[in-house]
DNA sequence: CAGGATCCTTTTGGATACTG
DNA sequence: CAGTATCCAAAAGGATCCTG
């Protein structure tokens, strides 16, 4: 699809050798990857791609449904959802206003990642907070 | 796996009605899975988890591919990423000292979602690309 | 080489007030 | 209801210096 300047990730090598070229994408900075990863992976971002999934909700009912955000960062993130594209915003002419949020169809082939790592997450939890806790514990028997 | 107090995230319901309750999983700001989701979801992590794809890398190799990490950050991130069991560190007693970075197998098992994340991310570029152009010049033409 | 500690800047984000 | 604008506090992050 792009220019292909840069290997896919799927390349892999379990050679280890300092001087080797383990680069296995464009890692720029500035990169569009980068710079869409940077906005996807955003704490807000994931729990809205995740909420919206086959329903549309009001920007009340995503306030209300995620817990911590104010409404200053919501706003922010379907902005930024929307604009990329990701997001649609429906104003229906009402009074008072009602404004709807969903889903486009780019969104939906990425809700299928974001679900799968929602999904890892709720499946390993305990393994991840067992390996904090053994990470703790050692950390304390250092110091003592 | 947990106590199941939450519904699965494949829960699916088209209807839109105010009242109806759109929770799909535990989304307390204080729950594990929202504070995993924050940590693994993070700009470097995520980078550093998709450039561990079958290799291990030592701490001035993961410096220089990632493009704008400072020394800090890379620290930190590596640091998070060991204590959550994703990452190993193995320290050679050699001198000057090698420190080699590697998934552990729960981090392997992350690393297809993150993959896939990173997948998605290219291959949608050029559309989210030109949704954000998109956006753009509506609102240049709203403003004028 | 692989970091820890410190200081200081930049960014993020919350609270509040206000508008269509 | 669904936001925007402003101001300010908190947190993230960079630069630098230092050590085993």
């Amino acid at each position: 699809m792009e220019d292909g300047t840069f290997r896919s990730l799927s390349y892999c090598d379990s050679t280890v050798d300092d001087d080797y070229d383990v680069r296995q994408w464009d890692t720029r900075e500035d990169c569009e990857v980068r710079q869409i990863l940077d906005r996807i992976a955003d704490k807000w971002s994931l729990l809205v791609i995740a909420l919206l999934d086959c329903q549309s909700l009001r920007f009340s009912q995503l306030r209300r449904e995620i817990d911590g955000v104010s409404q200053r960062m919501l706003s922010v993130t379907l902005r930024h959802l929307e604009r990329d594209g990701l997001v649609s915003r429906t104003v229906h002419p009402v009074v008072p206003p009602r404004v709807d949020y969903a889903l486009t169809p780019l969104g939906r082939t990425l809700h299928q990642t974001i679900k799968s790592l929602v999904t890892w997450t709720e499946e390993h939890q305990a393994e991840i907070a067992a390996a904090r806790a053994d990470y703790d514990a050692r950390q304390e028997m250092m110091e003592a």
